[in-house]
RNA sequence: GGGUUGGUAGCUCAGUCGGUAGAGCAGCGGCCUUUUAAGCCGUUGGUCCAGGGUUCGAGUCCCUGCCAACCCA
């Protein structure tokens, strides 16, 4: 739909930090006080949340839908059925035309236009749009009077035979016309489309109803996801499914949900990655698992944060994190190709207009992370005293805090300078180790570590590692990064280690931003059916 | 958590300087047997987000709260 400018993530993270913390870790927002006044005794909905949802049922449009299913249970006739089978969806009918073909459809009545003693109705199903004509002398007074108390929204099966309507469009003259399921609320729009984004999201029915293009982005992503479990089977991954329920939140650095399981008598976290897990199958002999799972972060909300959103994540043993860059790099211009049949990813601004296009093809250019900053923040960056370096960071507009190390001050300014600068695909490889404890070290560069950050479209969308498989020193990063509180060690994680694991490459990748990019929707919310919002009072 | 913008009929939106609450569509009643944003005539529908305040008088000005979007943390 549309895709504004791309502001900077501009949130300092401090290390240790997780290649599963694809979202940045942000400061703990408690969230308002949630009130529950006492709710109007009158009110019908106890969770009433628009002025759609909202209008009381002694509303005059409610009671006129009411009343014609009184009347109609009073001549006998279901306004409910059990069932109604087509033989041709609404596409189908349109797409295998054939001059007086007999069909049955069904759909949900988007446009009534009365004629008088004929009418015209456009049915709509999973499938797309047809028009019904209805003539009086052809169903007989008494139904087709039925037929005129339809309301729009009403879902109704047609049976009729095709035809082609003098201005040339394909239809069903229908010889019997049944409801099957009263709407006893009128539809949100005609031709608007439903534009008010509260109830877009809330009642995300009526936006599926109503905007036919929000439809056409979660059957891409549909069949995105689809792409990338049929590539990765082929490559011979098994895909898994490990708990929802932890006693530890491991694998990333976020604030987990907390929840109480009643027999057991204690404690859950809902996941916050699905890493270690992952690698515990490794250990087990699985040589390439991978996951598309939910994780639950208990953090702020926005343009580019649900708080339940779907990773990917996927490691292959004897590869490293150069393996997993081919593998993403491949994956996604798979994706791309099979579900937009484009490498040339185009994002528009409210007004239509192409703002930028992003191009896919591969091979991504790989620029290694002091490169990149020398390149950016002048040669010197890494010879600059400390004070020095931080005055210069301000300056350009990082936000530091006050007992940052070096590579901190580093980090900010990459993430908000010159992260947002990455629209088109580029791996930024080989970080500071500092900043990520849990990857091996680069034999080639010890100060840094052998991973990679994806950037497109201005954000960090899949970081990958060579997986830290010794086994001390993984308790030794673990341990500083728990900051002595040994109750948050996976403890089972480590023996696993212990056991031995094999060298491995992993990876992990946000569903929801890659849905952002290849869709071109600026926000997080357009590619999730239920993003979350604060209950309605 | 901070800032900005918004919340008016079922939907999409106007509402001037503070002076009777408006339009299109939907709905309802008519006319109309190939229309398609059908058309024509008539008509119903409002807790102006909520609560305070200022005022002779508030959709409009002020304060508080709720919800949302965007930006920033």
């Amino acid at each position: 739909m549309t895709c504004a400018n791309v502001g900077p993530t501009a949130v300092p993270c401090n290390p240790p930090r997780s290649k599963r913390a694809v979202r940045s870790s942000r400061s703990q927002r408690p969230f308002h006080r949630r009130v529950f006044p006492p709710s109007r005794a009158w009110f019908p909905w106890p969770a009433c949340v628009s002025s759609l949802a909202a209008m009381d049922d002694t509303h005059a449009l409610i009671e006129q839908r009411k009343a014609k299913l009184a009347a109609l249970r009073q001549a006998g006739r279901d306004p409910f059925r059990n069932k109604f089978s087509p033989t041709v969806s609404c596409a189908e009918a349109r797409a295998r035309y054939t001059e007086d073909w007999a069909v049955a459809v069904a759909g949900r009545i988007m446009a009534l236009r009365d004629m008088g003693k004929s009418l015209f109705m456009d049915i709509r199903d999973g499938s797309g749009r047809l028009q019904i004509y209805i003539q009086k002398n052809l169903l007989g007074d008494e139904e087709y009077e039925r037929v005129k108390q339809l309301d729009l929204g009403d879902i109704v099966g047609v049976r009729g035979s095709l035809f082609t309507t003098r201005t040339g469009e394909i239809s069903v003259r229908a010889s019997e016309c049944v409801l099957l399921a009263k709407a006893l609320r009128p539809p949100p729009a005609k031709w608007h489309g439903l534009e008010d984004t509260e109830i877009r999201y809330r009642q995300r029915y009526l936006d599926l109803m109503a905007n036919p293009e929000v439809k056409e982005v979660f059957r891409k992503r549909s069949q995105i996801v689809r792409a990338i479990r049929d590539f990765l089977h082929e490559r011979g991954f098994i895909e898994v499914e490990t708990a929802v329920l932890q006693s530890i939140p491991g694998g990333a650095a976020a604030r987990p949900f907390k929840t109480w399981h009643n027999a057991l008598g204690c404690e859950f976290y809902l996941r916050i990655a699905l890493e270690l897990p992952l690698k515990r199958l490794l250990v087990g002999g699985f040589d390439r698992v991978f996951e598309l799972g939910r994780c639950f972060r208990n953090e702020g909300i926005s343009r580019r944060h649900n708080p339940e959103f779907t990773m990917l994540e996927a490691y292959q043993a004897y590869g490293d994190y150069e393996t997993m860059m081919e593998l993403v790099q491949s994956m996604i211009a798979y994706v791309a190709q099979t579900v937009l049949g484009t490498l040339h990813i185009q994002h528009r601004n409210p007004q239509g207009e192409v703002v930028r296009t992003i191009d896919l093809t591969p091979p991504w250019p790989r620029v290694r992370y002091k490169d990149l900053v020398r390149e950016r923040l002048g040669p010197d960056w890494f010879d600059l005293g400390r004070a020095e370096r931080q005055t210069r960071a301000e300056q350009l507009g990082a936000e530091i805090g006050p007992n940052y190390e070096d590579f901190e001050v580093t980090q900010a300014v990459f993430e908000k300078l010159i992260e947002p600068t990455l629209i088109q695909p580029v791996f930024v490889t080989h970080l500071p180790k500092e900043l990520i404890p849990l990857a091996k070290v680069s034999p080639e560069d010890p100060t840094t570590v052998e991973v990679f950050e994806l950037c497109i479209n201005g954000q960090e969308v899949a970081p990958a590692y060579t997986e830290q498989n010794d086994p001390i020193e993984q308790r030794n990063r673990l341990e500083h990064q728990a900051g002595g509180e040994q109750q948050k060690l996976d403890e089972d994680f480590l023996i696993a280690l212990e056991h031995g694991m094999p060298p491995a490459g992993g990876l992990g990748l946000g569903i929801d931003r890659l849905c952002m990019i290849l869709l071109g929707q600026e926000s997080i919310r357009d590619v999730i059916l239920f993003p979350q919002l604060r209950p309605k009072p």
